[in-house]
Parts: C-alpha cells; sequence; structure tokens
DNA sequence: TTGCGTTATGTACGTTTGTACGCATAAGTC
DNA sequence: GACTTATGCGTACAAACGTACATAACGCAA
C-alpha cells in the first residue's frame, strides 16, 4: 500500500520527484538553453504538476544551480573513476589522451550542458564556486599522476582540447593528443 | 542641418543606428546573458525605441547571431595584430604567452560574451560557421610561425588557459605559460 | 508649394513568463 | 472512527515577452 499506490490519475507521494526535477531540468538545458529553460517546460519533462516547482525550489534560479551542482559531480565522478584505473604514468597517460579527444561519456548534449553552464557561471559569481570545486577535484586527481605544474596543464589542454573539438570535428586526432600529451607530461 | 539636427525630443536619420544596436545587444547579453536578452532590454541600452529592433533585424536570433559574428571580428582582429607585430618564432612564443594569461584586451566582459557565444553555437548549429570562421582565422594566424600540429594544439592550450584563468583567478601563472609554450612548440 | 515613396516608430495583441496562495489530501495520533 | 498537522498542487495574476502593422515623419522630384 505504501508503495505502488497511484490511486487513479492525481499523483501522490513520490518520494524521487526533487531528483526527477533536476534531471528533467539538464535535459531541458541541453536542448533549448538556460534561455529556454522555464518551469513550466521542466514540469512538463519530468512529469510533475507546475505547483512542485516552486514548492521544492524557491526560484528559477535555485533549480539551475542545483541542476549544475549535480551535472558537476557526475563529470568528476566519471573523470575520478577513470583515473582511478591507471596504476603507471604512461597508463595515466593514456587517460588523459582518451578525455581529450573522444571521452568516455562526452556526448554533445553534455558538451552543450558543460558551455552552458560555463555561461551561467560567468554571469553569476555567487555560483563560482560549482567551478572552482569541480577543477579542485580535476587537479587532484591529475595531481595523483604528475607535478602540480604538469597537472594544470594537462587541465587547461583538456579543456581546450574537448571545446575545439566539439566546435570543429576534426580538430586534434587521437595521435596528435598523444604527442601533445608527451610534450607537456615530459 | 543635417547633422546634428535632432529637432527636440524625438529623434530621426541616425544612420549608425544599426551598428548601435548590436553594440548595445553585445552589452546586454554580457550582464543578462542571452537568457535575459529582449528586444526592450536592448533597445534602452542603445537609446532607440522598440519599434527599431524588428525594422533592423527580421529577429531576435538574428540580432543575437549578428552580434556575436561582430564579436568573433573584434577578437580575430586583436589577435591577428598581435601576431602580425611577432616576427621571429621566440616572438611569436611571447605572445602566445600573452594572450594565454592577460590577453590584450581579454577582459572579463570578453570572456562572459565568449561563453555565452559557445553555449549559444552549441544549440544553434545554423551558426555554428562563426565558430569555425574564428578558428579558422586563429589557426591561420599561427601557422604563420609554427607547424599546423603545433598550431593546432597552442589554438587548444590558449582556449582552456584562458577559460581556467577566468573560472579560477591564478590558475597558470605567466611563466608556466611560457613553460607549456616551450614544451608545445618544440 | 504639392505629391509621392521610403524610412522609421508608437502602439496594440496574443502568449508566455515567474511566482504566490488557498485548498485538497495525505500521514500521524489518539 | 475523529481530529490535527504537514505536505503537495491547481489555479490565478500581473508583468514582460516577441512580433505585426497602421501611420507618422522624412527626402526628394516636380
Amino acid at each position: 500500500m505504501t508503495a505502488e499506490g497511484s490511486s487513479g490519475g492525481n499523483r501522490r507521494y513520490d518520494p524521487d520527484r526533487k531528483a526527477r526535477i533536476i534531471e528533467a531540468t539538464l535535459e531541458v538545458i541541453a536542448v533549448q538553453g538556460v534561455s529556454g529553460t522555464t518551469h513550466r517546460r521542466v514540469a512538463e519533462a519530468a512529469d510533475v504538476p507546475l505547483g512542485s516547482m516552486t514548492y521544492h525550489f524557491a526560484s528559477l534560479n535555485d533549480l539551475l544551480k542545483q541542476a549544475f551542482l549535480k551535472l558537476t559531480q557526475e563529470i568528476t565522478h566519471h573523470f575520478d573513476a577513470a583515473f582511478q584505473k591507471a596504476q603507471t604514468a604512461d597508463e595515466a597517460r593514456e587517460v588523459v589522451v582518451d578525455v581529450m579527444c573522444g571521452w568516455y561519456a562526452m556526448t554533445d548534449r553534455k558538451m552543450t550542458l558543460i558551455l552552458e553552464l560555463y555561461a551561467y557561471v560567468a554571469r553569476n559569481p555567487q555560483t563560482r564556486h560549482v567551478m572552482t570545486g569541480w577543477m579542485a577535484k580535476s587537479r587532484e586527481a591529475l595531481e595523483r599522476h604528475f607535478s602540480p605544474a604538469v597537472a594544470a596543464s594537462l587541465d587547461a589542454m583538456i579543456e581546450g582540447a574537448t571545446i575545439h573539438n566539439f566546435m570543429h570535428p576534426d580538430g586534434i586526432s587521437r595521435d596528435a593528443a598523444r604527442v601533445i600529451v608527451a610534450k607537456l607530461s615530459s
């Protein structure tokens, strides 16, 4: 009775609702951009009533902030997992190459979300900690295999190469990436 | 009589109006983001009546497109000018260092605009040519001093370092940048 | 002057927006 | 069962939106 108890059309008791709304928010942002993200569109995507929006989130900005935070946490998780597997420095270098071009789960959707995040943070300084936190985690993962200076350069290169490859299909090939990583980490 | 002839409150004949609207658009985007850029806000910023918006631009998207195009042209111009001065490879390397951290005129405002552009292009594939055109010009400038492969890597590094330095104040120092450029261009 | 064609603008319209809030419905307690 | 409290939601509203369009203001030819 407690579970599955949807007694007709109008739903009740849906403990994952808030999480689902956040996920739906990312979906809407990916397709419509922050500029096209509205309470109503997210509500429809998450299949919840409009009233749930203002009930679970103080404002639209609050919703965006939480959605972007979840995005960075997911990415950080993937990033960490990839580097956790690497044992030797050479293996770590290969992971960097993987991330630079191809990425494990860097779909167009995720890349779009990241760029929306950047723009959002640039215009909302009070959410900058979302970025600095993410960057710190990435740096930390890299510094388990490289010196701080090299880690910083690899991090920047990952950023730039990922964006350039996204914007211009055949930007940096896998072989080219290998050469670059070798140079930077020497 | 033809110039300065504002015969009271309601203006007439203002040949630079379109250009001024585009500039005002960039100003609004920088502060409010694409999501907060409206006909009315731009009109106020440019000090033109609302009707001028739909008169000079087919739609809001058309306006955004033209504004972003102007942004990339300005940046390209600065970029080219900087590299035009460099005669030797070493001088070119130093320009790359300049651009990576500090940039000639890379204010927070301009960086914000660039990030908004990225997000906009990611969501509007039909405007991707604005990005590919810009990238081609940058690549071209770099290839006057470096091999294609090295130019591509420097371009990506500039991208990543600029963004990281913007997000996290003391990301890559000038000395560190010099080391990185030396490695990449060897 | 008058007339005409182009250029520009004020205004109105139908939508969509974020958000507030009264009320319905559940769980909790006896 | 009855009653109380906490939780969730349908709905309403003022503000702001993009856009269209009738009409005003001009330059210019006659």
